[in-house]
DNA sequence: TCATCAATTCGATGATTGTCAAACTGACGA
DNA sequence: TCGTCAGTTTGACAATCATCGAATTGATGA
């Protein structure tokens, strides 16, 4: 039914699946999604930090493995950094599940 | 923009994608995913075995954490099981990817 | 009844992970 | 130029994980 997998493919979204495995990770990226719609897409890492009661260190671990898995962006600007959801792996996760069209 | 989330939500979820995040296992949900359209939709671990050059004990024991986080269902038939994946939980991923309509 | 077969449970082991504290870097403002 | 601030790197450690072989269970068919 579907146009079958590659093997590498396979552990990509292995990767991306690994890097929402974790529940402050996935808080982060869910946080995320929710600026996805709103007028300012991005969150420093303190923003971040807020949801999360974990240590910079352990925050800036966790952004750089969603960044290796795909799944968001982060960009430098200045002190700061600004990070934002991957479009093009959300999408590709989105029809994992099955899903077709999206509005 | 999105209805906000529970904390029990969000380690119901962090739970579906650890399930996922290990290759074995991502690859018998993505044959079990397969099979969804097919006329029998269901896997013995036979079946699986075949693809996923790992012991039975091994795979039973990633049956049992699919089916713990929600992603499949098992049901005993004699000697051999059937396995399938579970609706509700493949449609509730699709839409946190932020998927709106199917088919 | 008994041998066989599919699947499960148990116990062990090497590998990976999440987290932290401490030290570091690089940008900014005074 | 200096102190401070946002984020990163390093090194360590306890906890969890994937896998295996061996023993076990329960159903089937001879």
């Amino acid at each position: 039914m579907n146009p079958k997998m590659s093997d590498a493919d396979v552990s990509d979204l292995a990767l991306a699946f690994k890097a929402l495995s974790n529940p402050n990770r996935l808080a982060a990226y869910l946080e995320l999604l929710r600026n996805r719609g709103a007028s300012v897409k991005t969150c420093a890492m303190q923003d971040l930090m807020g949801l999360l009661k974990i240590g910079a260190p352990t925050l800036s671990h966790h952004i750089k493995e969603m960044v290796n898995a795909g799944l968001i962006e982060v960009e430098r600007d200045g002190k700061f950094i600004r990070c934002q959801v991957n479009e093009p792996t959300r999408q590709r996760l989105a029809r994992f599940f099955g899903a077709r069209a999206e509005r």
